[in-house]
DNA sequence: TCCCAGGCGATCT
DNA sequence: AGATCGCATGGG
């Protein structure tokens, strides 16, 4: 299957996923949930994609390539000239349809830990407690992580992290939490209920709204994108006034963290 | 050795 | 309601 108008490179280093990666050979290997993909580079933007019988489509969403992300870039380029400049270097950029599950755990992870220390948890995580499958490891289940223990969960260096993780585990595993219906919610609605989970705030929440539900007008501020509003914005956000498309200029500007 | 990392919860005023 | 502080761990 062929994929295109993509940038799997700039996707693996967004800092939305923490199990997506470019190959030696230049190739870029994408993992989630249970699943595995190979993109590999055939022309100006355009990927040859393999995985599993059956599971084109499934990559597809997951590119979420139904979206029309030029007229998206057309529209942070008719913004501020700070965006605009953002936007032109995330040129093929693309919010992946997470799973919620595995998006609110990676974030759980995240507070406090640079994306590389991340990665490395996560890693973990799944080595240790995710199924092994046709040459890659899956994403730990709710039930799995459930079971570990906080010792086990700390051993993965989540540190302070580890009752959190267990907690979100037990509570999916219950029932308590039902990550899948929380799809069906308003925004509002969804925010409350993922502020009841442990260890999880405003900008944690942000994120899996954002990266697991798909809720593109979200906006996460972490320390970087503060820094983005003092420095370059005088300290007024211009998230408010980006509308349905804050959470996609959020990630541009993410990425040009720091230039 | 020091400082920071895609923050959050507890504990003050 | 707002401000401050401690927190596990790894990397620069």
């Amino acid at each position: 299957m062929r994929m295109t108008g993509i940038d799997p490179y700039k996707i693996a280093q967004s800092g939305q996923c923490f199990r997506m990666r470019a190959l030696a050979d230049g190739s870029v290997e994408a993992l989630a949930g249970r699943e595995r993909a190979l993109l590999r580079p055939v022309g100006a933007e355009e990927f040859e994609l393999e995985c599993a019988p059956g599971q084109e489509n499934a990559w597809r969403t997951y590119f979420d390539e139904a979206l029309d992300y030029d007229a998206i870039e057309r529209d942070a380029l008719g913004r501020d000239e700070r965006l605009a400049r953002a936007a032109a270097k995330a040129h093929g950029l693309r919010i992946l349809r997470q799973d919620p599950w595995e998006t609110l755990i990676s974030f759980l992870i995240s507070q406090r830990k640079s994306i590389p220390a991340i990665r490395g948890c996560v890693e973990k995580l799944c080595e240790r407690f995710g199924e092994k499958r046709d040459g890659a490891f899956a994403f730990p289940t709710a039930r799995a992580l459930a079971e570990a223990g906080e010792e086990a969960l700390r051993a993965c260096g989540v540190g302070y992290r580890a009752p959190y993780l267990a907690d979100a585990a037990a509570r999916t595993l219950s029932g308590a939490l039902p990550l899948d219906e929380m799809g069906g919610l308003p925004s509002e609605a969804l925010l409350e209920r993922l502020l009841t989970v442990r260890g999880v705030g405003v900008k944690v929440a942000s994120c899996v709204m954002l990266y697991g539900y798909h809720r593109l007008d979200v906006c996460p501020v972490d320390v970087w994108i503060e820094r983005t509003i003092q420095a370059d914005y005088g300290g007024a956000s211009p998230f408010p006034g980006y509308g349905a498309n804050a959470g996609i200029f959020q990630q541009y500007l993410f990425m040009d963290r720091g230039a």
